[in-house]
DNA sequence: CGGAGGTTTGACGTCCCTCAAGGTAGGTGG
DNA sequence: CCACCTACCTTGAGGGACGTCAAACCTCCG
């Protein structure tokens, strides 16, 4: 591995597999991630990537990385910032598994990603074009995709969220985010312009 | 927050609070464990921290960390490094909650800090001394209390592993880690001895 | 027209939660 | 030394959320 990704276009995943196979997502990416910039200092990767749309990316390479290293500090200490952020979505990845149920885990990563996808400029705050299949979302949440979709049918039945195939349209922004206990501080947003100042200066 | 904290005895633990103040675990530290590091460049926490024993350490100030990013690339790195750790492990506590069941989540959490206690030269790769009880384990592993104390007696049951209040030991390690699915590359000890030949032996 | 991938629904089983009660061990004060 | 308290551990009974298995349907596309 000698470069990294910076997603352009497109949807992709982190996942890890299950001795049966089965996946668990460990991340979603959205246009403007870095997707594996943690395979530079990691050297090898502790799971596998892939994409769940059609996709482009930028490609960094790590040498260019070397010397934003030697010679950089500002736009390093921002590289690693980036990294810090996907750890912190993970932890809320953990939340969402270890303490809701089927319905708040879905809640909660639609509402997540609807303000993911806010700040990358592709919802309006509440609907968006997401690439993802009902088995999914599945992966990402640790459900059966026979019970995704009974989640799915009880949040639509309860005026929250239409999801359709790729299509997601949440009615009741906040009632969602409360079923689903989410609070969107860890995804470090506001005051903050970290992420598109990174994006300006790898590009 | 002016400072982070280097962990030099004792253990501690990272954590989430739901509604009703049930608390999800995401990291437990170990002696030599960076507890807060991620602090420096987040500059506010999105979690809590808290001692699970008496606890000492090392206060690295923030103004000391800031002098290492300008002039030290190749140390920078290193703390870099260590925050991509914490990643991987959450990555791991993902895979645990999403696809294991009780007995499996028990069994990895356990076969993971069996290989993170050894690299710290505190068990001999069978047994050591951690400061957990059983509430402590549920809330890392997602399930109840109770449903945690039959876990543990299915898993002593089965010659795999006997919890006792602090002190634990694995009677048989491939077992367990077998039970759990539990893979160590994540941990990303390799170079080291140890590891290797634990590897040799699970396989 | 046929096939593949995705969605939807039903019946049934089970893993884990909830509630409740009792047991045990260490610690403190009389 | 005993009485008691608190925190933790253990076990039972019953219920509910989610998984498994199976079948039908829908839609897109070759």
């Amino acid at each position: 591995m000698s470069h990294s990704n910076l997603l352009v276009e497109g949807f992709m995943c982190r996942y890890l597999d299950d001795r049966e196979g089965h996946r668990q997502l460990v991340a979603i990416h959205v246009p403007g991630d870095f997707v594996d910039l943690h395979a530079y200092p990691l050297k090898i990767l502790d799971h596998d990537v892939a994409t769940l749309t059609a996709a482009t990316f930028a490609i960094v390479p790590h040498r260019t990385l070397d010397t934003i290293l030697e010679t950089m500090p500002a736009l390093s200490r921002k590289l690693w910032f980036s990294t810090l952020l996907d750890a912190a979505m993970h932890r809320a990845w953990l939340f969402r598994l270890g303490r809701l149920d089927a319905v708040g885990r879905v809640a909660h990563f639609l509402s997540e990603t609807n303000v993911r996808m806010q700040s990358a400029g592709l919802s309006d705050g509440r609907r968006f074009a997401l690439g993802l299949t009902q088995t999914d979302l599945s992966e990402v949440c640790g459900i059966t995709n026979v019970h995704t979709n009974r989640v799915l049918r009880q949040l639509r039945e309860d005026g929250l969220c239409v999801f359709r195939s790729a299509l997601v349209e949440i009615q009741d922004v906040p009632g969602l985010a409360r079923r689903g206990q989410f609070d969107p501080d860890y995804l470090y947003i506001d005051g903050d312009l970290a992420i598109s100042q990174q994006k300006r200066a790898l590009s």
